[in-house]
DNA sequence: ATGGTTGAAGATCAA
């Protein structure tokens, strides 16, 4: 089962690119960060005429997140990140596919920091690591797929001089990234390329930084030790990333073997 | 070199 995490930046204005991965890379499930469109104007017949069932938490320009599965609907079990009745962003959804609790997310970026965009990061934070703790306590398969706006290590970073000031190297961020997969969680890529310093899955528009392997490390798959034990493989994708009117991310996948 | 690009909304903000 091969289950991906895509941040398309506007899921209308990349329709196109989208719908070309699912026929090319063929994911059987694909979490989606920033739609950037309300819950009404989801391109859902397109995704269903695609052969993919949806759910999905939208919000009118900006966050949005989702989850496809191929040949089926999702079962949601969560819109929304618990925790705060007052939090209006759409910035997390969860559901089953296959026996496979999956997670969406989409973690504030937090810039500029130090603000109250840095504090809203960190809090957000905080609420995610007490519902993955919650979901750990379980004991099934769980994966938290999404974009952390975090790079867990220098190496993450093609610079730390350019980044130092960003929200997405501070220690702050990388302390609550490293509670959260310490519960017992498993990085899926990193664990498959334990030794690899340009793994990145994100290149900013500017400054032509896909062309010179400017990237981050931003996007990640956590794993339950129930699903880890059944890890076969963990890819960035950097097809979508090369081609017309791309995202600024590219898919990440994992491959997990069935279940025995 | 304090720039550069993109999407969605709407003449700016978020990333």
């Amino acid at each position: 089962m091969k289950i991906a995490t895509f941040n398309v930046n506007g899921i209308n204005a990349r329709l196109p690119r989208l719908l070309e991965y699912l026929a090319e890379a063929k994911p059987d499930v694909v979490c989606l960060q920033e739609l950037k469109t309300a819950d009404e104007s989801f391109p859902e017949a397109a995704i269903s005429d695609a052969g993919y069932g949806a759910v999905w938490h939208g919000q009118k320009g900006f966050n949005g997140v989702a989850i496809l599965a191929r040949g089926e609907t999702p079962v949601e079990t969560q819109r929304g990140l618990p925790g705060d009745p007052d939090d209006s962003h759409s910035r997390y959804i969860e559901a089953i596919v296959g026996g496979i609790r999956i997670a969406s997310i989409y973690l504030p970026n937090g810039n500029p920091q130090p603000g109250p965009k840095f504090d809203y990061k960190l809090k957000w934070f905080e609420r995610l690591i007490e519902h993955a703790r919650a979901l750990l306590a379980l004991e099934v398969p769980v994966v938290l797929a999404g974009d952390y706006n975090v790079c867990p290590e220098d190496r993450d970073a093609w610079s730390m001089s350019a980044m130092a000031n960003d929200a997405l190297v501070q220690p702050d961020s990388r302390a609550a990234f490293r509670r959260l997969v310490f519960q017992g969680w498993t990085d899926a890529l990193r664990q498959i390329h334990p030794h690899d310093d340009h793994l990145y899955s994100f290149w900013d528009y500017q400054a032509g930084c896909w062309p010179r392997n400017a990237g981050l490390r931003i996007d990640h798959l956590l794993l339950s030790p129930q699903l880890a034990d059944r890890l076969v493989d963990a890819q960035v994708d950097r097809q979508p990333r090369a081609r017309e009117k791309s995202s600024d991310h590219t898919p990440v996948w994992v491959e997990i073997t069935a279940q025995h």
